[in-house]
DNA sequence: GCCGTTTTCGGCCCGACTGTTTTCAGTCG
């Protein structure tokens, strides 16, 4: 079994996790999460990398000897001596105890040494009993909020949807926007950045008046709690799970707390330490050159007094960003005005719920100059997935209402399965007639990596295959991807000159930013699809547009930026 | 534990809020 990125990210975070706990220098456990959010942002596997002449473990940033030495431990040996030491002293379970909110690691140690508490369940016990308030530091309202807190996170867990985050911002931005004297309201966080799952919101409000802020902010519609109420912070949890939190700030600081509140943490860390270095202080209040600001009020400002120009949020996780703004080779990201057209819809033919001719208005309504319609092949056969004859005669349909549009095209498609050995769901000969075809896993995925890499690896090798859909099966918050080697996924779509989708309902997202990133770097074409299945679901194109963003897209990356004209050129086989 | 235009030691991002204390440590973002 290969030693996976992830699984070295994953020690790596668990001794941090551990020392933590155990009082080592916070530079240490820095130390462990840099070096593990590295290793798992990398688009290519560590194990093969060790094996190319030349590559140095510790050319990673934030790895030097020692973290280089037990990279190569657990590459060889699948885990780490020190994990299984710190296991022995301190208990795993501490870790889920941590994420109780007013817990940390100090107090959580405290709390095994004088209490024996290793795990949720006996700190419930603990507190339940009335101990916690015993113990130095702890009094009885940490203990009342240990109780609340072991019930959030049980029933946490989940991020929410960057789609459901959008509807909990509108409504608290609606809210609030009837602040007296209010001059400014914008959500930051990892919301601004796009991410497609968000932990917590945050609002940052220029007023006049910043306790009728505060005042209003804790009357949102569904506060299930107050966590904190300042002057200059406050924080509320809605809806029982999604915490909200405010920040009142100047005018002339907004930009710099923009910058700092929409993070990420690495990217503001990352900006802070190169601030430093110019001789520099930066923080949520502006940037400032001994005692005097010398920026704040805008974004722009504050990169600009960095020497940088601003750095689109989307790209601000600290991967390259801030060297590619320095050598002015930031990406012109991909936007909603550079797409031409929607290349993965279904109709009610399968199991969509709209007609051939109302989705495809719709698309043509969109400014769209192309729309592919893309229904199951036979093997989905809970949806009446089409067979070879079905398809020709749906087909046929395609071409007489073609006839009848104007200055747009449906072209004939289909979603094929790719059977478990590799094998496509319909006939060469048929599929040799589509405009489009894109290839798509559906059953029997829990096949080995290597058995899964293969079964696509081949399904791409198909000539008549145009687009790998949803190429790693995810769904946020439901299940995990399916075991699949994404690196050779790509390398292989790059030797047929197949794309892969960039699948944009909002519980897929699929290919992730990581991915897309890698395969602009390997030439391979994105195409940004719906996969609507009604009308209103073309409007799905956004969410996957700010995951191509975060993954670095430009519009020619992207397939289906492509004009009708260039677009038909490059799917002729 | 990493890192270097203060380079092999001595720094490392930084401020607000809470609960507990009584001047501050821990947590959080």
């Amino acid at each position: 079994m290969p030693v996976e990125n992830a699984d070295i990210a994953t020690i790596f975070d668990e001794v941090a996790d551990l020392l933590e706990i155990s009082g080592a220098s916070f530079f240490r456990v820095r130390a462990y999460r840099n070096a593990s959010r590295v290793i798992r942002d990398l688009s290519r596997s560590l194990a093969s990398m060790t094996s190319e002449p030349g590559f140095k473990l510790e050319d990673l940033p934030g790895v030097g000897k020692d973290l280089a030495a037990k990279i190569r431990e657990i590459l060889e040996t699948g885990d780490l001596r020190l994990r299984r030491d710190l296991e022995r002293d301190v208990p795993v379970g501490l870790i889920d105890v941590t994420r109780v909110a007013g817990l940390g690691p100090r107090k959580a140690h405290a709390l095994f040494l004088e209490l024996g508490v290793t795990d949720l369940e006996s700190l419930g016990t603990a507190a339940k009993l009335g101990e916690i308030q015993g113990v130095k530091g702890f009094g009885p309202k940490t203990e009342a909020n240990i109780l609340e807190g072991i019930y959030a996170v049980k029933g946490l867990g989940n991020r929410t949807l960057w789609a459901d985050a959008e509807r909990k911002v509108r409504a608290v931005m609606e809210h609030m926007s009837a602040v007296p004297g209010l001059k400014r309201l914008e959500a930051a966080g990892s919301f601004r950045r796009r991410v497609e799952t968000v932990g917590d919101l945050d609002i940052l409000v220029v007023c006049d008046d910043p306790d009728a802020a505060a005042a209003r902010f804790v009357t949102i519609p569904g506060v299930s709690r107050v966590v904190a109420r300042g002057p200059t912070r406050s924080s509320v949890v809605v809806d029982g799970e999604f915490q909200v939190d405010l920040r009142v700030v100047e005018e002339d600081s907004f930009g710099a707390a923009m910058q700092y509140f929409t993070g990420s943490q690495a990217h503001s860390v990352a900006l802070r330490s190169m601030a430093l270095r110019k001789g520099l202080k930066l923080n949520e209040y502006g940037v400032f050159r001994d005692d005097e600001k010398i920026a704040g009020a805008t974004e722009e400002e504050v990169y600009g007094a960095l020497g940088l120009p601003l750095i689109p949020p989307e790209l601000r996780e600290n991967r390259g960003e801030i060297g590619a703004a320095l050598e002015g080779r930031l990406p012109s990201l991909v936007e909603q005005s550079d797409v031409r057209g929607d290349l993965h819809l279904h109709t009610d033919a399968t199991d969509g719920r709209a007609s051939l001719a109302d989705i495809a208005a719709a698309a043509k309504r969109k400014g769209y100059l192309y729309a592919a319609v893309t229904d199951h092949s036979k093997r989905v056969a809970m949806v009446k997935g089409l067979d070879e004859r079905a398809l020709l005669s749906s087909w046929r349909e395609i071409e007489k209402l073609n006839e009848r549009m104007s200055a747009f095209h449906l072209l004939k498609g289909v979603e094929v399965d790719v059977l478990e050995d590799g094998s496509l769901d319909i006939a060469d000969d048929v599929l040799s007639r589509a405009d489009f075809v894109i290839a798509s896993v559906h059953y029997n995925t829990n096949m080995t990596r290597a058995r899964m890499t293969r079964r696509i690896v081949k399904a791409l090798e198909n000539p008549h295959v145009d687009a790998l859909a949803h190429p790693s099966g995810r769904k946020l918050n439901k299940r995990p991807p399916y075991q699949v080697n994404m690196e050779e996924v790509i390398a292989a779509a790059a030797r047929f000159d197949a794309a892969l989708e960039l699948n944009s309902a909002p519980r897929r997202l699929d290919i992730d930013d990581q991915a897309c990133r890698s395969a602009r770097d390997h030439g391979v074409k994105v195409c940004i699809s719906t996969d609507a299945h009604d009308v209103s679901e073309l409007d799905f194109m956004r969410y996957g547009l700010n995951q191509a963003r975060r993954g670095w897209l430009e519009k020619d990356d992207v397939l289906n930026c492509l004009t009708y004209r260039s677009l038909m050129k490059r799917l002729r086989h």
